[in-house]
DNA sequence: CATCAGCTAGT
DNA sequence: ACTAGC
DNA sequence: GATG
């Protein structure tokens, strides 16, 4: 606090220290020190340091005394604060210590304090003044000058994370802790990656100056031109190393799928038939385009895998009729391996078997071919030369609200996106999200640069889809990148591997896949279905069909939609698949906005009737503010807190009846437990009535009672993957979120099962209350 | 190696 | 329990 | 399939 600077910015930082108390004490001498913990490791059994504001002074005296090499922390003042007596017991918590201490946490602030870090214990911890607005301050300035307090709570699990009520009633001198009010824009909670990432890059400047043998204190002088040379001359001679590094590990690779093959074609000539023996699945070298896509024994077609069989040492696959033992033997034995040789060696064998496998889309087996040849790395070098990659992944603004689970960037306020170097560009998104006056804008577009990525993704999530656990999650990845694609700006075709990894949510195979499609237009995945794949495909279409059904009715025999038509009984469909079967062409197309307002206003038309305190909305993909939806989605619901109290039960039923007899509604699909329940909830299909061009719809009709909408708000706006990600923050925090309410004090067994309901949390009037309780920043629907 | 939302309805 | 769907 |  004693750095020279303007007077308003040191309000902030005077009121949001400590009283300084542990500098004004006499420092110990380090025996004095030592002694001192002795001693109270003696007298008491348990930690010398109890909670953490002890071990803050001790430490605020220990270390003070000690050299410190790097200083990185330094100006940073930071609140550690362990919620962990919160968390374990939240019933007795009054009688538990606030803040106590664990052996990780002293790690956290030994690491935090020999870098320079200020160190304020959270029972002293005081809110900075109210007075300083974020008008006389620019928070991001503050934050960058270090004027900003960093509170940083402990976190032993993953699985368990403190909420942010928890947090603030760690902090100050009272048991209750301090409101969220009083914190301002100048406290910021941040994960303790966020000291982990400070520690780590700002320690790697010093280092580098060691090791010229210069000063590596902070206030070295600028070096010479001799040290500059020096540090031009290392950073080559690094280079260098990593290529030679790079190109024997590529060399070896080759080397161990080559010995890979030949022990399996050894294998195979010992086991008399050469054809179709099968096997190569086993070689070691996983090429990043994973196995998991084919289904449970099935086996790709030759050419499929990177380094398998088109590797211009490994020579054509074994599998191939085509090809000849000896032949591969000798060609790999050059041990060039240089792509014109392969080319020039067997051009047919790779023909053949990509191209007929591919069915020659223009590009596709050249870049499969090459990319077998190379590997992604390889081929990363080569697209560093060009220059157009970088900027252009930095994702259009609101992909930075949301990207994975995260509408809820933690803990509120920005926090742990607080790393220095990519905060200009960060802060300039989001603003341009707030100040984005156009919905246009912001919303993925259908038909945006990347659509046909993103489109192919989509594909290739279908056909990951299934009921067993491991491929639903594959094809919930698929989804949410082809959805992030969507966001991005254009893909280039140069694009390099490492940077659509660097996409949080994009790994190496995602973005090998990426790549594939961006060069070719399409994946070679989809060239090459199995005639059972390209039906279950056509029949999951159908409502009521997924993979299991589809699969099955395809080993029945069907082999088309239509088939299934013909003769729906014999496949064993329910009623309502039956119904969807019917529609079937009706309900593949998607419905126009203007549409769904026709019916909805013509459905509340009919509610009216019936009640017209009763309130009826749109929501799903219409709240949304989708230009076209899927289905109709209503919501039904009767205030109850005005007048008599009236629910809206029964409602639904006599609705529904209504929109039968008005020709609105067609058939039924699926009908609540208890029609006369609150939360009620129809399934069925309708039309405009007295049109005969109009199409058959999807419609949803979900009663919810009246203290539960906040919660059937967001539920039943979505989108889905907002609802898991949303669903997911609140358990992580020891909530639970469904269509019903938010549920506090939930406790759970080890596997993350529920052991208690837990209680609805009160005071919940809107869905904003539900976001702000969660920590997650506002987002209108038509964002979400 | 564990984790990935939480629920209803039909068979 | 499995499948499909919101 | 991606992440911690
Ligand atoms: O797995 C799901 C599917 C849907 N929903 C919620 C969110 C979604 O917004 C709402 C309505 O579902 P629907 O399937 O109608 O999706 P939509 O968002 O309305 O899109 P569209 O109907 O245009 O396909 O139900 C979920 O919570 N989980
Ligand atoms: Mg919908």
């Amino acid at each position: 606090s004693a750095r020279s600077s303007p007077a308003r910015a040191s309000k902030v930082a005077a009121a949001a220290t400590v009283k300084g108390k542990g500098r004004a004490k006499a420092r110990l001498s380090l025996e004095q020190e030592v002694d001192r913990v002795l001693k109270l490791r003696k007298t008491k059994l348990t930690d010398p340091f109890p909670t953490v504001a002890e071990l803050v002074a001790h430490l605020v005296q220990f270390t003070s005394a000690q050299p410190n090499a790097k200083r990185c922390l330094e100006g940073c003042r930071i609140v550690f604060v362990n919620t962990e007596h919160w968390s374990s017991a939240p019933s007795t918590s009054a009688k538990l210590t606030r803040n106590p201490m664990d052996e990780g946490l002293r790690l956290c602030l030994t690491v935090a304090i020999r870098h320079g870090a200020t160190l304020i214990p959270p029972e002293e911890f005081v809110a900075p003044d109210p007075s300083v607005s974020p008008d006389q301050l620019d928070p991001d300035q503050a934050e960058a000058e270090g004027w900003t307090t960093h509170i940083v709570p402990y976190v032993l699990s993953q699985q368990r994370l403190p909420t942010y009520d928890q947090i603030l009633a760690c902090l100050g001198p009272d048991e209750g802790g301090i409101s969220r009010e009083q914190l301002g824009p100048f406290v910021k909670v941040v994960k303790y990656k966020w000291v982990a990432s400070c520690v780590e890059k700002r320690a790697k400047v010093p280092e580098t100056m060691y090791l010229l043998g210069g000063d590596f204190r902070q206030h070295a002088p600028p070096l010479t031109e001799q040290q500059k040379r020096a540090v031009k001359e290392r950073a080559q001679r690094m280079e260098v190393q990593a290529k030679q590094a790079e190109q024997a590990r590529v060399a070896k690779t080759k080397l161990r799928a080559r010995a890979g093959k030949d022990a399996l074609e050894a294998e195979d000539s010992g086991s008399d038939h050469g054809s179709n023996g099968g096997g190569e699945d086993e070689v070691e070298v996983v090429s990043p385009l994973g196995s998991q896509d084919w289904p449970e024994g099935e086996k790709p077609p030759a050419g499929y895998f990177a380094h398998q069989t088109a590797s211009p040492l490994g020579a054509a696959p074994d599998k191939h009729d085509t090809t000849r033992p000896g032949e591969q033997v000798g060609g790999g034995g050059s041990g060039g391996g240089v792509a014109v040789e392969a080319g020039e060696d067997e051009p047919e064998g790779q023909a053949v078997a990509a191209g007929a496998r591919f069915k020659s889309i223009p590009g596709l087996e050249q870049e499969v071919q090459f990319l077998n040849t190379y590997g992604q790395e390889v081929m990363d070098d080569v697209l560093e030369e060009t220059p157009r990659t970088a900027a252009l992944f930095e994702l259009d603004g609101m992909c930075i609200l949301d990207d994975d689970y995260d509408g809820d960037r933690d803990t509120g306020e920005g926090t742990d996106e607080s790393f220095d170097d990519e905060e200009p560009a960060k802060k300039k998104a989001k603003r341009s999200v707030w100040a984005c006056d156009d919905p246009e804008g912001s919303v993925a577009s259908r038909n945006g640069p990347n659509e046909n990525i993103a489109m192919v993704l989509e594909m290739m999530a279908d056909l990951a889809s299934s009921t067993t656990e491991k491929q639903q999650f594959r094809q919930r990845s698929y989804k949410k990148i082809a959805g992030m694609v969507r966001k991005m700006r254009e893909i280039p075709k140069e694009v390099r591997h490492k940077d659509l990894c660097a996409v949080h949510g994009i790994g190496k195979k995602t973005a090998s896949k990426i790549i594939e499609i961006a060069r070719t237009g399409t994946h070679r995945r989809l060239q090459c279905l199995t005639e059972t794949e390209r039906i279950a495909r056509e029949l999951s279409g159908v409502y009521g069909i997924g993979k299991a059904i589809a699969e099955k009715a395809a080993k029945a025999g069907a082999k088309s939609v239509a088939d299934l038509k013909r003769d729906p009984h014999k496949y064993g469909l329910s009623a309502a698949t039956i119904k969807g079967l019917e529609h079937y062409d009706d309900l593949c197309e998607r419905i126009p906005r203007a549409e769904v307002t026709e019916l909805y206003e013509s459905i509340k038309g009919l509610s009216d009737k019936i009640d017209p305190k009763v309130q009826i909305e749109c929501m799903g993909s219409y709240r949304r503010g989708a230009k076209s939806s899927g289905d109709i989605d209503l919501l039904v619901t009767r205030d109850t807190t005005s007048s008599t109290g009236k629910t809206h039960a029964g409602h639904i039923a006599k609705l529904w009846r209504a929109m039968e007899r008005a020709g609105i509604a067609v058939s039924t699909l699926s009908e609540p437990d208890q029609w006369h329940g609150l939360a009620a909830k129809v399934n069925g299909l309708c039309r405009l009535p007295d049109r005969a061009d109009a199409k058959v719809r999807r419609i949803d009709i979900l009663g919810v009672p009246w203290e539960e909408m906040p919660a059937a708000l967001i539920y039943f706006t979505g989108d889905d993957h907002f609802n898991r990600s949303i669903r997911l923050k609140a358990r992580k925090h020891g909530y639970r979120l469904n269509q019903r309410g938010l549920y506090e004090n939930v406790s759970r067994d080890r596997k993350g099962e529920k052991l208690t309901e837990g209680t609805l949390v009160l005071g919940i009037r809107t869905e904003r209350d539900i976001f702000k309780k969660l920590c997650v920043p506002w987002r209108e629907p038509t964002l979400r």
